[in-house]
DNA sequence: TCTGGGGTCCTAGGACCC
DNA sequence: TCTGGGGTCCTAGGACCC
């Protein structure tokens, strides 16, 4: 008999406003805004009054003025999100990590070990609150794409499942913008059309959405809506890429003020990565402008390291070419990421060769040789951080 | 709606190879 | 000297996700 496929969507509700909820009783039942300069995340009573993400504070403060607005604690959170994970990789081994708060889980097949796809959902939600302490959203359906749809529908607090054949009743009614991958600009392309719902993107013929969005776009979006979504839940699923960046605000700075950012996050970007062990190829600079333009930079080099001196060399030859773009339109966020990482997570010995003293020291010699050393406070500031940087995919 | 920090995937042109 | 088709890698940019 064929076992059918069974998935769950598991999504933590307004995941870093409940911790603080949770920590706190006094902001239980009171809109929480949790950020420094943007919101970050909203309680649901904080929602209600419009609060989005990301939204500036200003600007979330005038829709609740009894908005307690606390600041990040991410050591917090991703213990938080560590106890979770434990128990969807008890409940399956079948975990696939999508970010901080929400999974996708294979419990196809369970049925006589652990019972129907609602008994574990609603078994996991209970366990969520109970030794973890947070409210948790779960989606059941027979795709991966349906099952993110459904927790997305079912929140806050819920579960709701998409039974077998009512897949496409559901769907249909639902507007553009509940597709996976359609943001602004699609939905915008789509809503110019008179295309406002899945099921009217069903009706459209997959060529007219080619020649609107593109070959892998509109194949990707035409499939969607017929719930047509082969991808399995992958287990192990290494991330691509390791970067870091920061925002500096609208003051013009001196240029040499930002080659000491730049050398902070290389060296933030290379400890993570050497923590990792995954070296990596190809750097990329960020840049973002006065005018909210972007550019991008990126070299590739012979061999993958995971050394802060070859990463910050190439990095900085980056930033030195892109400087007269710098001066005339205005730098408001540096980044830098390293990608095209090595695939299987065992480095050579050679390309380990300075893990013993290399970081944030050699950096900050490298700070102090190129820029003296009035550059270093910033630098160092930005070495003990606010960093989001948890990975729930393997690195 | 005046925007944080972490990522993913796709497109497209050019260089280069067979 | 001119011409194919097929493939890979590099770089830059864009859209999207949480």
């Amino acid at each position: 008999m064929l076992v059918a496929v069974a998935i769950l969507h598991a999504d933590l509700d307004a995941f870093y406003a409940s911790v603080e909820q949770r920590d706190d009783p006094a902001l239980r039942g009171r809109p929480v805004l949790v950020g420094m300069g943007v919101v970050l995340a909203a309680s649901y009573e904080a929602k209600a009054l419009g609060v989005r993400t990301p939204m500036g504070l200003t600007q979330a403060r005038a829709l609740c003025p009894r908005a307690v607005v606390v600041p990040p604690r991410m050591s917090a959170y991703s213990a938080a999100s560590k106890a979770v994970f434990e128990i969807f990789r008890d409940t399956t081994p079948l975990v696939e990590g999508i970010s901080i708060d929400e999974a996708f889980l294979d419990v196809s097949g369970l049925l006589r070990v652990s019972g129907s796809p609602r008994e574990i959902a609603t078994r996991l939600r209970a366990e969520v609150r109970a030794r973890v302490g947070l409210p948790i959203t779960v989606g059941i359906a027979t795709t991966k794409f349906l099952a993110k749809v459904a927790s997305a529908v079912g929140k806050p607090d819920g579960l709701l499942e998409v039974p077998a054949g009512g897949e496409l009743a559901f769907l249909h009614p639902l507007p553009v913008e509940r597709l996976w991958g359609v943001g602004p600009v699609t939905s915008a392309k789509l809503r110019e059309r008179r295309i406002e719902t899945v099921g009217h993107v069903a009706r459209v013929g997959e060529a007219a959405l080619v020649s609107l969005l593109g070959a892998a776009a509109g194949r990707h979006l035409h499939a969607l809506a017929h719930n047509r979504d082969p991808r399995r839940v992958r287990v192990g699923h290494r991330r691509g890429s390791i970067g870091s960046q920061c925002a500096l605000g609208r003051r013009p700075r001196p240029f040499t003020e930002i080659e000491a950012t730049l050398a902070a996050l290389v060296d933030r970007v290379t400890r993570r990565m050497r923590g990792a062990r995954r070296a990596g190829r190809t750097v990329t600079l960020r840049l973002r402008f006065d005018d909210f333009g972007r550019a991008t930079r990126s070299r590739s080099l012979l061999k993958a390291t995971m050394q802060t001196r070859a990463i910050l060399a190439t990095a900085s030859d980056l930033l030195a070419e892109a400087r007269p773009l710098i001066e005339t339109r205005g730098l408001t966020l540096v980044g830098v990421a390293v990608s095209n990482l090595d695939g299987d997570g065992h480095v050579q010995p050679s390309l380990f060769d300075d893990t013993a003293d290399d970081g944030l020291d050699v950096a900050m010699d490298a700070v102090r040789d190129r820029f003296g050393s009035s550059s270093l406070t910033r630098a160092a500031s930005l070495g003990h951080d606010l960093s989001p940087s948890v990975p729930i995919l393997p690195d």
